[in-house]
RNA sequence: GCCCCGGUAGCUAAGCCCGGUUAUAGCAGCGGCCUCGUAAGCCGCAGGUCGCGGGUUCAAAUCCCGCCCGGGGCUCCA
C-alpha cells in the first residue's frame, strides 16, 4: 500500500465521471473539508485488511504528533503500478474508514471508482507531505534468477554501419532506414498504443489457415487444412535445409522431470513461467524449447575434436511458454510454437565465429524461401563489453554480410548464458518489432550439462554451444508473410503467399456448367505434375467464383469455355501481374508452358498435395 | 498479472447509454429460378442458451456483481 499523506488547510474535490463500472454510488457535488490529513491511498496486489489497519494506526501516531484529528481517505491510484483489484481495494478503503473511526479519528472518505477534481491547500511545515509504503512482511515472490539478473542488466545502444563503426543511437541518422529506426525505438523505449486488431489475425481466420481455440488454453491455436498444408511444408522446407546444412534431426520428449539436477539450474536462466504438469507424484514442466532433450543428449555422446563442429537439431512441435495472458497475440506470441532449433557444439571460439556465420546465412535463406526478404526484417546483435573489445572483426564481418546498418546493444557484463546473440526482427504493421532467425554462443551450459569433447591431446574439454533457430517459431514465420501481405495491398499490390505455400496453386472455372467437363480434364492433367490444383464446380455465376479464387490469394486462374475449347489456349489469371482489384491483363497460355512455369518457380521447394477436395462443392467453410 | 475496449445466427455487425410486443441486417448455408466470358445474378427458406453464472426489477441483450474468451495498453519477450 503506497500513501501520500498532506497535513492540509482545505482540500474541495468533485466527482466527474465514473472510471470503472464498480465504482461506488455518490452525489457529483463539490465537497471541501478544511484543516485535515488528506491521505491518498493507492492500494496494492498483496495488500490485506491488516495492512489498511496498520497504516491507520501509523496515522494516529502522526496525528498525534501535530495536534491534529480530522483525516480523509482519498482513493488514489496513480503511486503504485502494482494495483490491487478495485473490488478487493474498496474493501481494505472501507475497512479502513470504519477502523480509523472506531480509533476515534473524525473520518472522511472520497468515493471511489471516480474521475475527481480537486484543489488542496498543503501547510508548509516540515512534517506536512510525507509518503509512506506499507507491507506487512516481505513478499515470498518466486523470482527465477534470471528475472533478478534482467534488472540489474545495464545496455548501450549503437547502431553499426557497414564500415564497423559504431554509433550511439541518438546520433544515428535513420534517413531511409525507416524500419531500423522503429525497431531501435521499439527496442529501447515505450511503444505508442495503438488500439487494433494486428492485420494478420484477421487473414489467418478469413483465409481459413488458423484460429483461436477458446476450449484450450490461450495461445494455442487450432489449424485448419489449408493453415495446415502451409505450416507443414515450411516445417519440411526447414528441415531440409538445417539437414543440408549439416544438422543431425532428433526427437526428445516435450516434457522433462522438473527435478532433475541438471535441469534445475537452467531453468533459472530462463525469466519464462512454465506450464506444470502433475504425474504420480512427480512435478514436469514442459519444454520451451529443444535445448533440454539434445543437451541430456550430449552429455552421454562420445565427442572427438574431428567431429566438431557438431550440429544437432529438432523441429519441436511444440515448444511451451505459459507467456502472460497480455502478451499473446495472434500467432506473433502463442504459448505453444513450433520451432526448428539446431545447437552446434564448437571446440572454441575461432570455430565457433565461423560456424556462425554458415549458419548466419542459413538463417537468410531460409527466410528468402518464406518470401522473406532482407528489406522485410532488421538485423540486432547484443554482446558483452568484453566479447567486443576481442571480437570487433567479428561483429563488423556479420553486419557487413548482412548488407543493412544493424542496432547493437552492448552488456556492461554477461547476466545470460551466452556472450553474443543475434536476432533478425520482423516490424508489422503496428510497428511491432518480433524476433525470427537468432543465433547465440553459449559459454554456460556446456559445463552446465556435462558435455565434453576430447581434444587432440586425449583431455577432455569443454565446448562452446551455439543456438540457433534458421527461422524462429514457425508461427511467426506465418504472421510475418501475412504481415507483409497486408502491407503489400495497402500499397496497392495485390497480397499473396509464395507459390510453393499457397494451399490452392491453380484453380480451374468453367463459365458454365456444360464445360465442368473440360474443366475437371484440366484440373487432372495438372495435377499429375505436382501441382495442388482445385476446380469451382458450384452452381454459381462465373464472376462470382473469380473473385472468391481471387479473395482466396490463388495465384493462377483459369477460365475454361468455348474459346479455351475451340483454341486450345488458355486464359490464365496470374495474380502477380492482374491486380487485387479489377483484373489487369489475362495471359494466354497452353497448358504445358503453364506447367512449366510453375514447376520452375516452385523448384527446391518441397510439395505436398491439396489438403482439401479438388471440387470446391465438397468442400464445407470452417471459418465465416 | 493489472488497466481499458469488445463478445448478439456459422461469419461481420446494428440494437445496450435512456429496461417494455415476435431481437435487426449483410455475407455464408439450404431450396428454386438463371447457363452466364474475367472481383458479388434473382427469389424464397431456415438459422439465436444475446459469452457464462448470479443479482436488481412486474419485466433484462439492455442496469449491477463475479467469471470465461478475444483485442489493445502497461509489463515482459530465452
Amino acid at each position: 500500500m503506497k500513501i501520500l499523506q498532506l497535513h492540509s488547510d482545505f482540500i474541495e474535490y468533485q466527482p466527474i465521471e465514473r472510471e470503472i463500472a464498480s465504482a461506488e454510488e455518490c452525489e457529483r457535488k463539490p465537497c471541501r473539508l478544511e484543516e485535515l490529513v488528506v491521505l491518498f491511498v493507492s492500494v496494492e496486489k498483496g495488500d490485506t485488511i491488516q495492512t489498511g489497519r496498520k497504516a491507520i494506526d501509523d496515522v494516529k501516531v502522526f496525528l498525534n504528533r501535530i495536534k491534529a484529528n480530522r483525516i480523509l481517505i482519498y482513493p488514489y491510484a496513480h503511486l503504485s503500478g502494482d494495483l490491487a483489484s478495485s473490488y478487493e481495494a474498496l474493501e481494505i478503503l472501507k475497512d479502513m474508514e470504519s477502523y480509523a473511526k472506531g480509533l476515534g479519528i473524525e473520518t472522511y472518505r472520497a468515493p471511489f471508482g471516480w474521475c475527481k477534481a480537486f484543489t488542496i491547500s498543503v501547510k508548509g511545515h516540515p512534517l506536512a507531505e510525507q509518503f509512506r509504503s506499507i507491507q506487512l512482511r516481505e513478499e515470498k515472490e518466486v523470482v527465477s534468477e534470471a528475472l533478478k539478473a534482467e534488472e540489474k542488466i545495464r545496455s548501450d545502444w549503437y547502431i553499426m554501419d557497414l564500415d564497423g563503426r559504431l554509433i550511439p543511437v541518438e546520433d544515428y541518422d535513420f534517413t531511409n532506414h525507416e524500419n531500423l529506426r522503429k525497431f531501435a525505438h521499439y527496442e529501447i523505449s515505450k511503444m505508442r498504443a495503438v488500439q487494433q486488431t494486428p492485420p494478420h489475425v484477421n487473414l489467418m481466420r478469413r483465409l481459413e489457415l488458423v484460429d483461436y481455440e477458446p476450449a484450450s488454453d490461450p495461445g494455442n491455436f487450432r489449424w485448419y487444412p489449408k493453415g495446415r498444408l502451409i505450416k507443414s511444408l515450411m516445417e519440411q522446407f526447414v528441415t531440409e535445409k538445417v539437414i543440408a546444412y549439416g544438422g543431425m534431426e532428433v526427437e526428445t520428449p516435450i516434457m522433462y522431470d522438473l527435478e532433475h539436477p541438471a535441469l534445475a539450474s537452467y531453468l533459472h536462466r530462463f525469466p519464462a513461467r512454465q506450464y506444470i504438469l502433475r504425474s504420480d507424484d512427480k512435478e514436469f514442466f514442459l519444454r520451451f524449447s529443444a535445448c533440454f532433450g539434445q543437451f541430456l543428449i550430449l552429455r552421454g555422446t562420445q565427442i572427438s575434436y574431428r567431429q566438431l563442429p557438431l550440429r544437432i537439431y529438432e523441429l519441436t512441435r511444440y515448444s511451451f511458454r505459459r507467456e502472460k495472458s497480455g502478451e499473446l497475440s495472434g500467432l506473433r506470441r502463442l504459448r505453444a510454437f513450433t520451432m526448428p532449433d539446431v545447437h552446434a557444439i564448437c571446440a572454441d571460439l575461432e570455430q565457433a565465429k565461423e560456424e556462425m556465420l554458415r549458419r548466419f546465412q542459413l538463417s537468410i535463406e531460409t527466410l528468402e524461401g518464406f518470401g522473406l526478404n532482407r528489406e522485410d526484417y532488421e538485423l540486432v546483435i547484443r554482446f558483452t563489453k568484453d566479447f567486443y573489445e576481442e571480437n570487433k572483426g567479428f561483429i563488423a564481418l556479420l553486419v557487413r554480410k548482412f548488407g543493412k546498418p544493424a542496432l547493437i546493444e552492448v552488456w556492461n557484463k554477461q547476466f545470460f548464458y551466452f556472450v553474443l546473440k543475434w536476432e533478425f526482427n520482423f516490424i508489422d504493421n503496428l510497428d511491432k518489432a518480433s524476433a525470427l532467425s537468432t543465433d547465440q554462443i553459449d559459454t554456460e551450459n556446456a559445463g552446465r550439462y556435462g558435455i565434453c569433447y576430447i581434444d587432440e591431446k586425449g583431455e577432455r574439454r569443454v565446448p562452446l554451444i551455439l543456438h540457433c533457430s534458421p527461422s524462429g517459431a514457425i508461427e511467426r514465420d506465418l504472421y510475418a508473410m501475412l504481415e507483409k501481405a497486408y502491407m503489400d495491398q495497402k500499397r496497392g499490390k495485390p497480397p499473396m503467399l509464395p507459390l510453393w505455400l499457397s494451399p490452392t496453386q491453380v484453380r480451374v472455372i468453367p463459365v458454365a456448367d456444360r464445360f465442368f467437363q473440360e474443366a475437371e480434364k484440366i484440373a487432372k492433367e495438372i495435377s499429375k505434375h505436382n501441382i495442388r490444383v482445385d476446380w469451382d464446380d458450384r452452381p454459381m455465376t462465373m464472376q462470382k467464383k473469380i473473385r472468391e479464387a481471387e479473395m482466396e490469394w490463388i495465384p493462377y486462374i483459369i477460365v475454361v469455355g468455348q474459346r479455351e475449347l475451340e483454341s486450345g489456349v488458355l486464359s490464365v489469371r496470374d495474380r502477380r501481374i492482374s491486380g487485387a482489384e479489377m483484373g489487369g491483363e489475362i495471359r494466354r497460355m497452353h497448358l504445358k508452358d503453364l506447367i512449366s512455369e510453375i514447376k520452375e518457380r516452385v523448384r527446391d521447394k518441397p510439395f505436398k498435395p491439396l489438403s482439401l477436395p479438388m471440387r470446391l462443392s465438397r468442400r464445407p467453410r470452417f471459418y465465416g
